[in-house]
DNA sequence: GTAAACCCTGTAGTAACTACAGACTCAAGA
DNA sequence: TCTTGAGTCTGTAGTTACTACAGGGTTTAC
């Protein structure tokens, strides 16, 4: 491939998508970016679609997104064959996982507050949180 | 040391407190544990003392204590120089940690929840999902 | 021309585990 | 007592998603 005009060198496509350099080549070995075409000292030249996908992964980590679960989108997408039904499923699952993590670390929440609560923050060692953690509540002696 | 009447090797240790053998010998390898006396064929012994420090830490993991807050603790108990303002302040921090990561993923649910929400669920490949992903909304177009 | 920035591949590290492999030890049953 | 399977040991490597070099080659700006 005859370099063009609008190609642009990992430094580049790292800053335009905020990705950096290191993890660009990750995503290459791992397979959710393609090979580049190369210039003819071997530097990797990336043109706009490589850069639409990039981002595409990046707004999908952001949003939560394991890697696999965005490998398993870029097939559907790759492949012209998705329905929207497959990816508002798997959008779904995603949004049921983290209502769950919310759920979960509200749990968590709970639990912290009343341990702290339970601290009159005293220059003493004696402690109720570590009373908690070692399982030595008062209720238990 | 003598073996005692009260002393187990680590399957049982695994058994009483939850925690995995590999756990349990990666958290000595990486000092939260200490290492154990032997038998005199190399086997760990451990005592009741060691349960409740491995429930100790296996507590504070599932409160989501990193391990090297955990380690942060176990510093401060080990030394018997700990007040009650200093875990108060480590749980408080990770209280506030917490609930920043609760805030975080609800930013996230709503961001999914409308994403999914303009899905028809159709057959044909076209999502609106896919669409911002791809920083294809339709206003951008 | 020079020096610094850029890029390459390969390797290893992070956090918190987890899973072998190969070899030794123990315990229960025959 | 012997046998066999379970238990334990150390060492090594893998998981996920990066991240950080090292050493060497290339490009760019002054």
């Amino acid at each position: 491939m005859v370099p063009q005009k609008d190609d642009f060198r990992i430094g580049a496509l790292s800053r335009q998508s905020g990705v950096k350099i290191e993890t660009i080549r990750y995503y290459e070995r791992i397979g959710v970016m393609p090979p580049p075409p190369r210039s003819q000292s071997g530097y990797r030249l990336y043109d706009d679609s490589h850069l639409r996908r990039l981002s595409f992964i990046r707004r999908s980590r952001h949003l939560g997104f394991s890697l696999e679960e965005i490998r398993g989108l870029l097939v559907l997408v790759d492949g012209h064959a998705y329905s929207c039904a497959q990816v508002q499923a798997l959008t779904q699952d995603h949004l049921e996982t983290t209502r769950r993590k919310i759920a979960d670390l509200q749990k968590l929440e709970g639990v912290l507050g009343d341990m702290v609560a339970q601290c009159d923050g005293g220059l003493v060692p004696d402690c109720p949180v570590i009373d908690i953690l070692f399982d030595q509540k008062p209720g238990n002696q």
